[in-house]
RNA sequence: GCGCCCGUAGCUCAGUUGGAUAGAGCAUCGGCCUUCUAAGCCGAGGGUCGCAGGUUCGAAUCCUGCCGGGCGCACCA
């Protein structure tokens, strides 16, 4: 209905001299402003330098909408032009609610796009902590927004399993199993001191036997690479299953160097002139595409820098295809932004393919004070035993409701609250009350049939939640278009106050028949969209709590 | 020193690509249980939108400078 009253304000736009002209058709935050608000004659007036008030009516009186869309127009403030739409138009809405079900608010976005994002990609040398299980949750509700607006994606995680932390890593459990059939070993230079390393061990001797500790050290460090990484792998897929979160595709950085795809990048970048030999060095003319310096790509000793491998795996989402790739990345590693994006600008690749959605760190709070992270010591709560500890639905949904570039402080005592103060409970709260009252009723919540008719419905409550409903749609579309999941959350807790306020004050079960049947449809309408919401958001939505 | 992010009510945070009187939850205070879940609802108080300039009909929002907090500035990954 909005997409009426915008195609003829341009119309009109036109007729005034203005074609160009940039307005806005929004909900205004007051009721009293009417349902829908344009500022068109206050941004015309500025070019066509005359009073935005006496232009409105002008507006007014060039416009042509039929009265079944809308009911009544006025000029306010400044020169906003309101509109009140028909009720019609509103029940209208609710009934598209009911017809569409699971399906309401999703749209397709022109044009429909080949999506990449990327995220968690931790390293396989430990637990994931915290900061992953934000990255998890919000990559997948990106990536849920983007498939509800229309797009194609893909979730990818890349592992970093050919690096010489992996080295490390496997002369670290080495030692560990060297320990474990008493013997003196040292964790090495930079090695990892995590407890889960002795359990690693205890494993390997369980099931290999305790001979697998006399082998001779080079052939038993390869071998506890494989062991390790598999181990560790194996370990994020169970975490990630059980944190409902999927992954299309496991990139592995071995398969990178493995598939020649180095090779290639180099040889592409040097096709291009943007490579050059300094100190010993191979260098990237990052500078020329906004890096503030160059970066080495081949180092004095032979080997690659990190970024080598990252490029050629870059270069490999291209040649699959994708149109936008994005990286969801932790905060810490803001300044790698540059010299990816230069790179991949370098091989020609328009400026828009590429993105990084940052990820703030996460500061863990249990009674009123932080709980220290330090991988260091092996001592930092996992995500495992937050998940554990808290549930899934609130761990996913606190990493939600804050802007991914925000600072978030997970309270674990709020999340775990059976209160309104927290605000997973009391949005599903939501959602199990409507349940409820097809329990009483003793009805299916999708029999509750027939046409929905708003006008049998008396009481203001009734019509203020059929609005918050239709908001929806846009809402979802937003938060796709800024990529906010948090746009969601924000959205459900307000549609939760609405629904616990209309339930408290009206009733269904019991009332006149017809305003039964509307409280009936308008309750269904109401569960469709908490349900949607959470869902999207990878919760679910509980009929009981 | 340079760069990026952040700074809104006591706390945690929203704030529609510049709009109308800056909002919500919690906390505090005051009401409401013969009710489909009181595991809830209604109401009140609470603000120098970090500070100072600028842009314009209009700034929390855009620009400049400063203050404060976080994170980065490798031939590490």
């Amino acid at each position: 209905m909005t997409a009426v009253i915008r195609s003829e304000l341009a119309r009109v736009a036109g007729v005034l001299g203005t074609p160009e002209v940039e307005f806005v058709l929004e909900r205004p935050r007051d009721q009293g402003h009417g349902d829908l608000a344009t500022n068109l004659a206050m941004v015309a007036a500025r070019t066509l330098k005359t009073n935005p008030r006496k232009l409105a009516e002008r507006v007014i009186s060039e416009l042509q909408l039929p009265p079944a869309v809308v009911s009544r127009t006025e000029i306010a403030g400044p020169g906003f032009i309101n509109f009140w739409l028909a009720g019609d138009q509103l029940a209208g809405a609710v009934r598209r609610i009911l017809s569409e079900g699971k399906a309401y608010g999703r749209s397709v976005a022109l044009p429909v796009r080949k999506f990449n994002i990327e995220f968690v990609s931790a390293n396989p040398t430990g637990p994931l902590h915290v900061g992953h299980g934000r990255g998890a949750a919000l990559g997948d509700a990106i990536a849920s927004l983007f498939e509800w607006t229309g797009h194609n994606v893909t979730r990818e995680f890349y592992v970093n399993d050919a690096g010489v932390q992996i080295g490390k890593l496997a002369a670290s459990l080495w030692a560990r199993i060297q320990q474990a059939v008493g013997r003196e070993a040292a964790i090495p230079e930079g090695g990892y001191h995590g407890e889960y390393l002795k359990e690693t061990a205890q494993a390997v001797l369980d099931t290999r036997g305790r001979e697998f500790a006399d082998r001779p050290a080079e052939q038993a460090l390869a071998e506890c690479r494989l062991i390790i990484l598999e181990t560790q792998r194996a370990e994020q897929d169970r975490l990630m299953t059980d944190f409902g979160v999927h992954f299309d595709v496991i990139a592995s950085e071995q398969s990178i160097y493995d598939r020649g795809l180095i090779d290639t990048a180099l040889a592409t970048l040097a096709a291009r002139g943007l490579t050059y030999e300094k100190d010993g060095a191979l260098w990237l003319r990052t500078t020329d595409f906004g890096d503030d310096q160059d970066r080495v790509l081949r180092k004095q000793d032979g080997s690659y820098t990190y970024f080598v491998p990252d490029i050629a795996y870059h270069v490999d989402k291209h040649a699959r295809g994708f149109d936008r790739v994005i990286d969801v990345w932790g905060a810490d590693h803001h300044g790698y932004i540059p010299r990816m994006r230069a790179a991949l600008q370098a091989l020609g690749y328009p400026a828009e393919f590429f993105d990084v959605e940052l990820v703030q760190l996460v500061k863990v709070v249990r009674g009123g004070e932080e709980v220290k992270m330090s991988k260091r010591s092996g001592e930092f709560i996992t995500l495992r035993d937050l998940a554990d500890e808290v549930g899934v639905d609130a761990a996913r949904y606190f990493f939600l409701m804050r802007r991914g570039d925000s600072h978030l402080i997970f309270d674990v005592d709020l999340a775990k609250k059976q209160t309104d103060e927290n605000p997973v409970f009391y949005v599903q709260m939501a959602h199990a009350r409507l349940s409820g009252i097809f329990r009483t009723a003793g009805v299916e919540p999708d029999q509750a049939a027939g046409d929905f008719d708003l006008g049998a419905l008396p009481a203001a409550e009734d019509t203020e939640l059929a609005k918050q409903l239709t908001r929806f749609p846009e809402v979802v579309a937003k938060a796709a278009l800024e990529r906010e999941p948090h746009r969601i959350t924000v959205y459900l807790e307000e549609l939760a106050g609405v629904i616990h306020g209309w339930y408290h004050n009206t009733r269904t079960v019991g009332e006149t028949p017809p305003i039964e049947r509307a409280r009936l449809l308008l309750a269904r309408a109401a569960r469709i969209v908490v349900a949607n919401g959470l869902t999207l958001l990878g919760l679910s939505a509980p009929d009981r709590m």
